[in-house]
RNA sequence: GGGCCCGUAGCUCAGUCAGGAAAGAGCGCUGGCCUGCGGAGCCAGAGGCCCCGGGUUCGAAUCCCGGCGGGCCCGCCA
C-alpha cells in the first residue's frame, strides 16, 4: 500500500540519482531531491558533490541527466540539465493514477502516513487553572494541542490527550475560600464564569483588607513614602472592586460582608492550601467542589469546540500519592539542594554545570540559571515541584511527552528538566518536549484573571458566530434560521481555530476579526467555502462520491491548473508527516490554503459537469478527490466541513 | 543588566531547520473581463537596501559575530 504518492515518487527518483552517481563516480552518496516550482517539479543540485570530487557542476548535471534517461523512469516526464542543476518534470498522469488509487483505497484515511517507528505519546494541553473560564490564550493552546494530537495519530503514534487539573495551589485556595463563604451555591451563571467571578472578587477583597492593615502599620511607623505608593495601589484595587460589584451586586455584597468579618482571611486561605495538600477532610470537599464546578463550565466550552481528553489528571492525586514527597526526599539527598530563608531550594545553575546539562538543554553557557524553590517556608509545595512528580508519572505510560505550554514558562520547564536530570531521568528529559507558543494579543485589552478582566473563549465564539451570521444573511440563501445558526456556529468556530493554527507558534498572534473572518483568503471560512463548491458539483453529478471508485483517463489533465492541483493532492500525506514530525500544524494550514486557492483556480477556468463525457469523468474525480482531501484536512484542524454556507 | 523569541511588498505572512537559478502568496492598489457547475469571481500590472554592519562561501533572506527595534522571562504565582 502506498500511503504517500508524491513521497514515494521522490524517493524512487532519489534512489535513481544515487544509483547513477554510484555507477558514474563510484560514490555512495545520499542526495537530496528538492521541490522546485520555477524550472520543473523537482531538482537536484550538483554543486557541493561536484566540488567534493573536483568535477564541474554542469558536467555532473549532464552526466546525471544522461544516466537517468537510460533508466526510463515511468513517473518522470522530462529531465533537464541547466548549469549545475538537474531539473525534473513529473509525469502527471502517472502520478495522478497513484494518487487516485491511494485516495480511493484510503478515503477518510488518506493522509495517514505511518512513521518508521511508532511511539506512545502523551500530549498535555489546555490545562488551565480550574478557577476561571478558558480565555484566548487557552484557545491557542487548545487548538495547537488538539491538532498536534491528531497529526501524531496520523503518523501512527498511540496518542493520549491529557488535561492536568491544577487543583493544588494558592489561587485555587482563594476561589475555594470565597465559594465556601458564599455557602457553595448553585452558580447563577455558566459555572466557570461564576467561579471566575468569585475568585476575582475574593482576591481583590482580601487584597484590600491586607493593604488597609499595612497602611495602619505604616502610619504608626511614619513610613510616608511607602504609605503613598500603597494608597495608590489601594485606589487601583478599589476601582477593580467597584467594577466587579456591578456585574453581580448580590453575590458581591455577600462575599464582601462575610470576608470582611474574618480576622485574617489571608491566613485562612494559606491554611486551606496547606491542608488540601495533606488531604485534610475539612477542606477536601470545598476545594473539590469549587474545582468541579468550574470544570463543568470548562468542559462545556471544550465540547463546543469539539475537543476531548483521554485523561483528566488531578494534581492533588499526584501530591496525595506521596510521589511528590518521594521526589523531594530524593532530591534532598543530593548536593544541589539547600535551605534559603526557610525555603528549600534547588541550586539549578550548579546542578546544570555539574551534570553538563547546558548543551543538552540548549541553555547558553554564560546564562546563570536562577535557583528553583522546591518548598515554601510554610512547608507547602510549588507548581513546578509537583510537576516533577507528574512528569515521572506521565512517562510510566509513554515514551514521549509533549507539553503544550506558553513560552513564558520556559524557565519553569528548564527547572523541571534539571530536577529530572538530577534524579537520573535522562532518557525522559530527552523525550520531554516543551511545546512553547507565543501569546495572543488582543488590541487594547490587557487581560488579568485576578482583576476579572478576561476575554473568554465563550465570548469569542459568540462574537464569531454573530459575525458569521451577518455574512450568511448578506448572501440571502434559502436557508431556515436554524440552519443559518448552525452554519454560523461551524464557521465561527472554524474561523477561530484556523486563526490560532495558521501562525507559526514562535510568533505572537495579533487577534483581528477582519482577518479571522476574511471569507476571501487564508481563513477557516475560505476553506469551508472551497469545500462547499466542490461538494456541490459532486452533489449535482449522477455519480457523487462514487466517482472515486471509477477509472478515468488521467492523460486528459493537460492544463497547468489541473496538474498543479493533482500534484498538490499527491503531496498531502508528505505534508502530514513533516507537520507531525516537526510539530507544526501551521504547515497544514499553509498546505490547505494553497489547496483551496488551486481548486478555485481550476473551478473558475474548467467546466466539469458540462464537459465532454470522458473529460467530465476525469474532472469529476479530481473534484471528488479535492473534496475528500479538504475534508480530511479540515478534520485535522478540528474545523467542521459544511456543505452549504 | 542577563537570557530567549520575532524583524521579508502599504498590510498579513510563506521561504531560514537542510545556503543555489529573476525573492513567493494573498489582501489592498491600478486597469480590464464576466450573467457563472454558488461572483465570497477571473485576467493583467505596479509595488522589495529580505532591520543595519561585518564575516564565512564560487554563491547568503538563509550560516557565524556585533548592533538596532519590538515582545516575553529572570516570583516562597502558574
Amino acid at each position: 500500500m502506498i500511503y504517500s504518492p508524491l513521497e514515494s515518487v521522490v524517493y524512487r527518483l532519489k534512489e535513481a540519482v544515487e544509483r547513477v552517481i554510484r555507477e558514474r563516480y563510484g560514490l555512495e552518496e545520499s542526495v537530496r531531491i528538492e521541490e522546485e516550482k520555477k524550472y520543473g517539479d523537482f531538482s537536484f543540485k550538483c554543486f557541493s558533490l561536484a566540488k567534493a570530487i573536483g568535477e564541474r557542476p554542469d558536467k555532473m548535471a549532464e552526466a546525471v541527466k544522461l544516466g537517468l534517461e537510460r533508466e526510463h523512469l515511468p513517473f518522470v516526464e522530462s529531465i533537464d540539465a541547466v548549469g549545475g542543476y538537474v531539473n525534473f518534470k513529473l509525469n502527471i498522469p502517472e502520478l495522478a493514477k497513484m494518487t487516485f488509487e491511494a485516495i480511493s483505497k484510503l478515503r477518510d484515511k488518506y493522509g495517514f502516513n505511518p512513521a518508521p517507528s511508532v511511539e506512545r505519546i502523551i500530549v498535555e494541553h489546555t490545562s488551565a487553572n480550574p478557577i476561571h473560564p478558558l480565555h484566548v490564550g487557552h484557545l491557542r493552546n487548545c487548538c495547537l494541542g488538539d491538532s498536534l494530537a491528531r497529526l501524531l495519530e496520523l503518523r501512527g503514534h498511540d496518542v493520549s490527550r491529557h488535561f492536568y487539573v491544577d487543583d493544588v495551589g494558592l489561587q485555587v485556595a482563594y476561589a475555594a475560600y470565597g465559594y465556601s463563604k458564599l455557602g457553595m451555591p448553585e452558580p447563577s451563571m455558566k459555572p466557570d464564569h461564576f467561579i471566575g467571578y468569585v475568585y476575582a472578587c475574593t482576591y481583590n477583597i482580601v487584597e484590600t483588607i491586607s493593604i488597609r492593615r499595612r497602611l495602619e502599620e505604616l502610619k504608626r511607623e511614619q513610613e510616608f513614602e511607602e504609605y503613598k505608593s500603597l494608597v495608590s495601589r489601594l485606589d487601583e484595587v478599589l476601582g477593580v472592586l467597584s467594577r466587579l460589584k456591578k456585574k453581580s451586586p448580590e453575590t458581591f455584597d455577600k462575599l464582601l460582608d462575610r470576608i470582611s468579618s474574618e480576622v485574617d482571611p489571608e491566613k485562612e486561605i494559606a491554611k486551606i492550601n496547606r491542608l488540601y495538600e495533606k488531604k485534610d477532610p475539612s477542606v477536601v470537599d470545598i476545594v473539590r467542589k469549587t474545582v468541579l464546578t468550574c470544570l463543568k463550565g470548562i468542559k462545556e466550552t471544550l465540547e463546543r469546540l469539539g475537543v476531548f481528553f483521554d485523561s483528566w489528571d488531578w494534581e492533588s492525586e499526584v501530591v496525595w500519592s506521596s510521589l511528590v514527597q518521594e521526589v523531594i526526599g530524593r532530591l534532598r539527598t543530593t548536593e544541589f539542594v539547600a535551605y534559603k530563608q526557610g525555603a528549600l531550594i534547588l541550586k539549578a545553575e550548579e546542578a546544570a554545570r555539574a551534570l553538563n546539562l547546558k548543551e543538552l538543554l540548549s541553555i547558553p553557557i554564560k546564562y546563570e540559571i536562577p535557583d528553583m524553590v522546591l518548598i515554601r517556608s510554610d512547608g507547602s509545595t510549588l507548581y513546578t515541584t509537583r510537576d516533577i512528580a507528574y512528569t515521572i508519572l506521565k512517562f510510566k505510560n509513554a515514551e514521549k511527552v509533549v507539553n503544550v505550554i506558553g513560552v513564558e514558562q520556559k524557565l519553569a520547564q528548564i527547572h523541571l528538566k534539571i530536577a529530572l536530570s538530577i534524579l537520573g531521568f535522562m532518557k525522559e528529559v530527552k523525550n520531554l518536549v516543551h511545546y512553547a507558543y507565543e501569546q495572543v494579543k488582543l488590541s487594547r485589552v490587557r487581560m488579568s484573571s485576578r482583576r476579572g478582566v478576561i476575554v473568554t473563549i465563550d465570548d469569542l465564539i459568540e462574537e464569531a458566530k454573530s459575525r458569521a451570521l451577518l455574512e450568511i444573511e448578506q448572501r440571502a440563501r434559502v436557508l431556515s434560521y436554524d440552519e443559518k445558526l448552525s452554519i454560523a456556529e461551524a464557521i465561527g468556530i472554524g474561523a477561530l481555530k484556523y486563526s490560532m493554527l495558521s501562525v507559526s507558534p514562535t510568533k505572537p498572534i495579533v487577534f483581528d476579526w477582519k482577518r479571522v473572518l476574511d471569507f476571501t483568503q487564508n481563513s477557516g471560512p475560505f476553506l469551508q467555502y472551497a469545500y462547499v463548491r466542490a461538494y456541490n458539483i459532486l452533489a449535482k453529478s449522477s455519480e457523487g462520491e462514487s466517482i472515486l471508485g471509477c477509472k478515468v483517463d488521467t492523460r486528459l489533465f493537460a492544463s497547468k491548473e489541473e496538474r498543479d492541483l493533482l500534484k498538490h493532492l499527491s503531496k498531502f500525506p508528505a505534508v502530514v508527516a513533516k507537520a507531525a514530525d516537526d510539530l507544526r500544524p501551521d504547515y497544514i494550514t499553509e498546505y490547505v490554503n494553497d489547496l483551496a486557492k488551486m481548486f478555485n483556480l481550476f473551478y473558475d477556468n474548467y467546466p466539469v459537469l458540462s464537459a465532454e463525457e470522458t473529460l467530465r469523468k476525469a474532472r469529476l474525480k479530481l473534484v471528488a478527490s479535492t473534496a475528500l482531501v479538504l475534508r480530511n484536512v479540515l478534520t485535522i484542524l478540528g474545523i467542521k466541513p459544511i456543505t452549504r454556507m
